[in-house]
RNA sequence: GCGCCCUUCGUCUAUCGGUUAGGACACCAGAUUUUCAUUCUGGGAAGAGGGGUUCGACUCCCCUAGGGCGUACCA
């Protein structure tokens, strides 16, 4: 398209568990750039500063590193247009926002989230569709001045024309055009002074020479505000290419609720970071027949972003068995089977803590198996037989797994202390002695009744791995229920 | 509700106006294997519906239906 250097990034947002959704987007930028001897980077978007933790920035980087997806520049290597992390970058945006108050396409806005919140209701209610009613848009440049200099909180938006339709070429969708009419007048900066997303990407995108953001469909919509605002600071517009999302089998978008979404979860299955790559860039290269089983580098190869499918698909674990199955016996020799075995069972001290745990509860060396092999399995196997022991009614056991399922989801820092708490407050909340609602949850996690410590099995299982359990066991629960119902 | 987008086997897809609509996963059957797995062979399985355009539509156009995304001081 030009002749300047190819630049792409991926830039998640460190407000949760790495989503096999970024290392998709991931994947694609990666051999996107591969392809055509472009860079690749990484660029931390913690923008939100009540979601955004160091933490998860963390797990992002470590979740793709073990994806294999390797940035050329990065807010751990650093680079020419660092930093790469927003957050360190909060100084950079407002002349740029400045810019485009002071050329009269932005303004600032008092608004309280109050007032906003029940004008988008009003607008509902009347069959409207929610935008900002542009009340702040012609207050008087002394008012202005007047209110922010008396300190009253208040954001910047950006105007957008009133008609006419905004047209551009997606690189995968093609030509698109959205109504002006349909365009909000987004916040650029925030109250607490940080840049929303929108401005932010634009800015960054600008100044780290990114030449094609492929990101995920769900900003689609959002491209009229993002190419307006590159007007509006006089910047050439990078190639926007749109990926469709993966689905759930509902096709609705792929969520943690309905799947395991943590890049974490299927490492901790033992997936290998070869069969996740194959298998998700699958959906970027066109195979009519032939050979499915790709290495990165026949990945790059077969690349071929000409011709995506404009269609979500389906994240189909049973594909990735197939493929991971032959890159565990094909793809590695004996002796790099037995490496990574032995490495995916170190991994994250699991075996370490379940020997540590289990060195009091055994006689001999060879219950550890039944005791702590729990903690390596991919499935539990569970049915209603698991839950024979048990003596709390079915109907009651639904109820408790549904309880504790969102009430473990609020947890911020996962490990045995909080996850003790709230299994606590949430058998309180019920008005159920502990011991009630832990009995089942021992069986979901461990799959026994005898087990190491639930707090501690939890901790080490891993969040993305107890969701899973958890939903399991709830729908073998829940069938009880039902069969016991008739 | 409004805006944008999408629609071939259960799933991922090939087909770029003329094919017995091909492949892969999954499933079923058979063979090999001490068991199992692997491997091999075979099988069932699809163009959402309705209108056009055309000698001829899965393929182009329109409508309907279904689905997705967006509609935040979240990204």
């Amino acid at each position: 398209m030009t002749d300047t250097p190819v630049r792409v990034r991926i830039a998640p947002s460190p407000t949760g568990e790495p989503h096999v959704g970024t290392a998709y987007i991931a994947l694609f930028n990666y051999l996107f750039a591969k392809k055509n001897n472009g860079t690749f980077i990484l660029r931390i978007e913690d923008t939100d500063a009540t979601r955004s933790t160091p933490e998860f920035e963390t797990k992002v980087l470590d979740a793709l590193k073990w994806c294999g997806l390797e940035w050329s520049e990065g807010p751990d290597i650093g680079g020419p247009y660092g930093p790469y992390r927003q957050s360190d970058r909060k100084d950079i945006y407002k002349p740029y926002v400045e810019k485009i108050v002071a050329a009269g396409h932005g303004f600032r806005c008092f608004c309280t989230s109050e007032r906003l919140t029940e004008m988008r209701e009003a607008q509902r209610a009347a069959g409207k569709p929610p935008k900002y009613d542009g009340l702040c848009l012609h207050l008087s440049a002394e008012e202005v001045t007047r209110r922010v200099e008396s300190g009253e909180p208040h954001v910047v938006r950006m105007k957008i024309p009133t008609e006419g339709v905004c047209s551009f070429v997606d690189g995968v969708y093609g030509p698109v055009e959205i109504p002006w009419d349909a365009v909000d007048m987004q916040v650029l900066l925030k109250a607490d002074g940080m840049p929303t997303y929108h401005m932010a990407n634009v800015v960054d995108d600008h100044l780290m020479r990114i030449t094609h953001v492929a990101r995920g469909e769900e900003w689609l919509s959002s491209v009229p505000k993002h190419i307006l605002l590159y007007r509006y600071l006089g910047l050439e517009p990078p190639v926007f290419m749109h990926l469709s999302l993966m689905r759930n089998a509902d096709k609705s978008k792929l969520s943690k609720r309905k799947n395991p979404t943590s890049i974490s979860y299927y490492s901790a299955l033992g997936y290998l970071p070869e069969a996740l790559m194959n298998f998700l860039g699958l959906f970027f290269i066109q195979i009519a027949e032939g050979e499915e089983m790709l290495t990165m580098a026949q990945l790059t190869e077969h690349f071929d972003p000409e011709n995506l499918s404009k269609a979500g698909a389906i994240f189909d674990v049973q594909k990735l068995d197939w493929l991971n199955g032959r890159w565990l016996r094909e793809g590695l020799s004996e002796e790099e089977f037995v490496g990574r075995v032995l490495a995916w069972a170190m991994e994250n001290d699991r075996i370490k803590e379940g020997l540590r745990l289990s060195q009091s509860r055994i006689s001999k060396l060879g219950d550890l198996p039944d005791l702590a092999g729990f903690l390596l399995k991919a499935d539990l196997g569970l049915d209603a037989s698991s839950f024979a022991k048990v003596k709390t009614a079915p109907e009651e056991l639904v109820e408790i797994f549904k309880t504790v399922q969102p009430d473990l989801e609020t947890i911020i820092e996962w490990n045995a202390e909080s996850v003790e708490a709230e299994l606590r407050a949430s058998s309180d909340r019920m008005g159920k002695k502990l011991k009630v609602v832990l009995a089942p949850l021992f069986i979901a996690i461990s799959g026994s009744s005898r087990s190491l410590p639930l707090f501690d099995s939890m901790a080490i299982l891993g969040r993305s791995v107890v969701r899973q359990r958890l939903k399991v066991a709830g729908q073998v629960v829940a069938a009880m229920a039902a069969s016991a119902g008739k």
